[in-house]
DNA sequence: CCTGTGACCGGTA
DNA sequence: ATACCGGCCACAG
């Protein structure tokens, strides 16, 4: 089946939760899908953020996945990226573990 | 149209 | 605590 849903509309519902991240603060992809009303969509989630050109001021680096940490192969160049800007806006890290979550955080 | 692929998630062993 | 499994769903080939 084709999706059965308006992705062009979702696409930007997400977007614009993402960008309304507060700063020093990450959110999981499910998360992010939930809070858009789309709770299932995380995959979508990870999906649009990965099309987003290198310019794009989207906080991207906020979102990890559900269990605290960030979704790329340690090591990688996409996950030394995303680890130093979380660090540098002051995300409190153990052993790779992202403990300031967005739980309890309202639109 | 059918199949495989993910920047995912929650439950179970 | 970690590892695996099945469900999830739009998208590319």
């Amino acid at each position: 089946m084709s999706s059965c849903i308006d992705t062009s509309e979702l696409k930007q519902i997400i977007m614009q939760i993402v960008a309304s991240i507060p700063q020093g603060k990450v959110a999981s992809y499910g998360q992010v899908a939930k809070l858009c009303g789309y709770s299932g969509y995380g995959r979508y989630v990870g999906s649009i953020l990965k099309r987003l050109p290198s310019s794009t001021t989207l906080p991207w680096h906020r979102v990890i996945n559900a269990r605290g940490v960030i979704s790329f192969p340690i090591g990688s160049e996409a996950h030394i990226k995303q680890l130093s800007l979380l660090f540098k806006e002051g995300v409190d890290s153990e052993n790779g573990k992202i403990s300031m979550r967005i739980y309890g955080w309202s639109i």
